[in-house]
DNA sequence: ACGCCGTTTGACAACGTTGTCATCTTAGCG
DNA sequence: CGCTAAGATGACAACGTTGTCAAACGGCGT
């Protein structure tokens, strides 16, 4: 590696025998370009190995490339997933990827999302669960032109782009496997009531149970809280409501451990006596033992969209398409194979 | 909330009186102004609300602004809190915080981490195990003399800040935990022998079961590699080696997690039967039912820390101190009370 | 009162890009 | 073949800071 000198737009132009602008416009995708004339700037940028100066850009240009997410959920392999699809989206546009924890600290986080989108003037707003219900935020957000992406919301928003999937389906499909894995006796762990995700997947529990035309008394729900805890005091409820239950939905993989840990501590064999399916594919489905059969979202996808979309509305200063429904998929582990 | 005009180093010099030079010393704390001047302007610069911007910044000083922590570790509990402590201790200086994932892809990621440093220009680095051992990555970072911390290395290094726990101590402090709470008879549950850390934790372990006296016969140690389901199989070692051992210390969180799960499976009860204590205390360690015993790291702290003393030797351009060394505790939780 | 020298201050030119606007090409058409 | 309009290109001034260097200031010794 030799110490090479800085390059500049001009060191560009000058050995490809244009003007700056020409070299500037190539790098922009800007229109009025001969193809001829492009394809040589390109070639030697390439051979030169020249990269644009951020910082005379954002300068120039007075947009900060800076695309941020705000977020306030403990899950951090989540929000990992999430920053490494924004991370590639942005590493493809030259614009950079930022997160930024919004707690409701004393009850005005409003203060510090004011400081930031102030500071670094971004030019695009990433807002995940449960900050993309968070109307007070959406309201400084829009106040300032700004746009931005809702991932899984409560509610979509017609002026934002709003990327999600469908929970009840979800639901849906994976109370199918369970029951294609010949389960006729169910049970479905539920989540806070107060998540629309938890009532939704649960809504697709039942839509399975009815549409496989098993009784209803064959079916029956377990009051949870997402916690590994509350899974592991649903076995004991389980052992006294329905004890001939083979088959388990947990909404969130945490709870799935605990009526795991639960079966296991009271002789039952998983998957042999009891099979259980949980939710999110979180790092505790592929660590526990057995691991466990989940329901994964492409979150990473998702973001890597969600971006991909902002930075494009951010070109295009209007919003094309708002909607993206995403698929998920069963990942089949151990607790019911 | 107005809309307010876009301020520039220029409205502040005019309502202060002074020139822009001025107002720019002061706000990089350079030497030579008047105690007096430097209070005028920050009084004015606080009313009307100035930040200096930042890509003006990095246009005209060649400076970046830009901290970024290379990491190769699934743990994504343990990389978000140093992403936490590095953005505290980067936004109290004005600069950016950037975390990029450093995976050995196809044997040589040099060029992804060459790409990196040559396209922002990072100011500082900071590398976290197993990239704080990679000496072909600290090789790059040297021939270009960007200062870097290593955190937690497996062997320190002069050049470079340090910052790290004392993993024996550790091993010992936890151990003799367990021994004051009452048990006598103990197990280790090791991690994979290629991490010193683990041998250290063992070192301190064995350390402790000396300085108590207790006949080395009372010990016992069980071969890990800090997975769950190697924990879970310990058990088995367990209950044939040593059946009567009332206290274990596994090197991660994720193997107690596994002990606890097989022991409860056998009708024994954590923590009357049997008391486990981890290490890292991660998420795990708070989820799990029984809530584990752990020795936690001050890991915000440390990258705090970290972050901050790289900044001051990206201002002094030279080393001051290179050793840090944090101390650690003990999260008593139920599976140890 | 003078000269000296270190401290404080400011004018102005970078920094590397994009925006604006004027100018030069080119294709299409009568 | 000339005219026109759209397309392609370039010259040059921003953008908001910091670096450089020269000038003004102020305290001190004579």
């Amino acid at each position: 590696m030799s110490a090479k000198k800085k390059l500049t737009i001009e060191d560009i132009a000058e050995t490809a025998g244009v003007s700056i602008k020409t070299v500037s416009r190539v790098f922009n995708n800007a229109p009025n370009v001969r193809q001829q004339k492009r394809d040589l700037v390109l070639g030697v940028a390439r051979d030169l190995g020249y990269r644009p100066n951020i910082s005379a850009r954002q300068l120039a240009s007075k947009r900060s490339f800076i695309i941020c997410h705000f977020h306030d959920n403990p899950n951090t392999d989540y929000l990992s997933e999430i920053y490494e699809g924004m991370r590639r989206a942005c590493s493809e546009q030259g614009y950079y990827a930022v997160a930024e924890k919004l707690a409701p600290h004393k009850g005005s986080y409003r203060k510090a999302l004011l400081d930031y989108l102030l500071r670094f003037e971004v030019d695009g707003v990433i807002l995940s669960p449960p900050v993309s219900d968070d109307m007070a935020v959406i309201r400084e957000i829009e106040k300032r032109d700004i746009p931005y992406v809702l991932i899984s919301p409560g509610k979509k928003k017609k002026n934002a782009i709003n990327v999600f999937i469908d929970e009840k389906n979800a639901g849906r499909s994976i109370t199918d496997y369970l029951i294609a894995r010949g389960h006729d006796r169910l049970a479905f762990i539920s989540g806070l009531d107060s998540h629309a995700a938890s009532r939704q997947r649960e809504a697709g529990f039942w839509e399975a149970i009815e549409a496989a035309q098993l009784p209803k008394k064959n079916a029956v729900r377990l009051a949870g809280d997402f916690s590994m805890q509350s899974g592991f005091a649903a076995f004991d409820m389980l052992m006294k409501k329905a004890p001939n239950v083979t088959g388990i939905f947990a909404a969130n993989d945490e709870m799935a451990v605990g009526i795991i840990v639960a079966a296991l501590g009271n002789g039952k064999k998983v998957p042999q006596d009891l099979s259980v399916v949980g939710f999110d594919d979180s790092p505790f489905a592929r660590a526990m033992w057995p691991t466990i059969t989940s329901l994964a979202q492409p979150v990473d996808d998702m973001a890597h969209l969600s971006t991909k979309k902002l930075i494009e509305w951010v070109h295009a200063e209007e919003l094309d398409q708002s909607r993206f429904e995403f698929s998920t998929e069963i990942i089949i582990r151990e607790s019911c194979p």
